[in-house]
DNA sequence: TTCTTTATTTATAATCAATATAAATTTATA
DNA sequence: TATAAATTTATATTGATTATAAATAAAGAA
């Protein structure tokens, strides 16, 4: 989980501007427990900005990446970039038949997390870890 | 790790035929170590099959990926996906910079399996774990 | 063998998320 | 206010992947 405070200051400490389309988009990802596409992103702000850029969307986005305070976890088959606000190290399910994605908290991953910084030998930025398989609400269609 | 007739009997028991092209493929994937690209399959293969068609690749990728015997890992900043011959779990060390993926043997990663598997409640059909960072090579030049 | 049908490959065109570019707008500073 | 810099927006472009259809190869019948 983050704040959009700490995604929004992290915009300041790298010098650049507050505008109302970054706070939004830091708000939106912050609050959002699903992991957005920037189309999502893009057509949940609309309403309130009508104005509003898809190029604002990805250029926020990148930025955001780029400081490594969020994630960019791939498609699940759906031909989009989902995007994860919890650069912490845990499992997120993605269900290949609607395309929602959920984290799982796994104590697991803690020991996991330790042993793959011991020993890798690289210089590690970070972690995507994806389960992929039928979400409970979509099992019984694929059952049937 | 795979073995070529892994890939190659499930491409017949889905009542595909087993043409020189899909061969040739399955032997790649399962000899490489790297996470090949289809780009990088298809230059690879092309000396030896002139009449090659990227399509080709693309489809067969496809299939072995929908038959659950390759797993696409996603690109690592070239925009690329990358193909994974080894759909047990473990963990991939991606280089942002040059942009290989190397498999590292994490004992942690069986215990941790169980537990998704044990908690999610999703009828799960694979998973990719992936780290992120500079890989010995190439931190010499990015510290500098 | 031939003929006929089906599967597969290949060549080509199209898609479309993401990026690049430049004009329009906003903000900062003098 | 006027000037310059940063940002957003509108628009054009890119490029990996997919869709489509023609060419080829394989299978099966007679
Ligand atoms: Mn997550
Ligand atoms: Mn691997
Ligand atoms: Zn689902
Ligand atoms: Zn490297």
């Amino acid at each position: 989980m983050k704040n959009t405070n700490e995604l929004t200051s992290a915009l300041k400490q790298a010098g650049l501007r507050l505008t109302p389309q970054r706070l939004a988009i830091c708000r939106f990802l912050a609050e959002s427990k699903d992991h957005p596409t920037a189309a999502m992103i893009y057509e949940h702000l609309r309403p309130q900005y009508p104005s509003l850029s898809a190029m604002t969307v990805y250029n926020t986005l990148n930025t955001l990446v780029e400081l490594g305070k969020v994630n960019v976890l791939g498609d699940c088959g759906d031909d989009h970039a989902h995007y994860d606000a919890d650069t912490s190290p845990h499992i997120n399910l993605a269900c290949i038949s609607c395309h929602r994605i959920v984290d799982i908290a796994i104590p697991q991953v803690e020991e996991l997390d330790r042993e793959v910084n011991r020993a890798s030998g690289y210089q590690l930025l970070g972690a995507r870890m994806m389960y992929y398989g039928l979400c409970p609400a979509c099992q019984p269609s694929k059952v049937l």
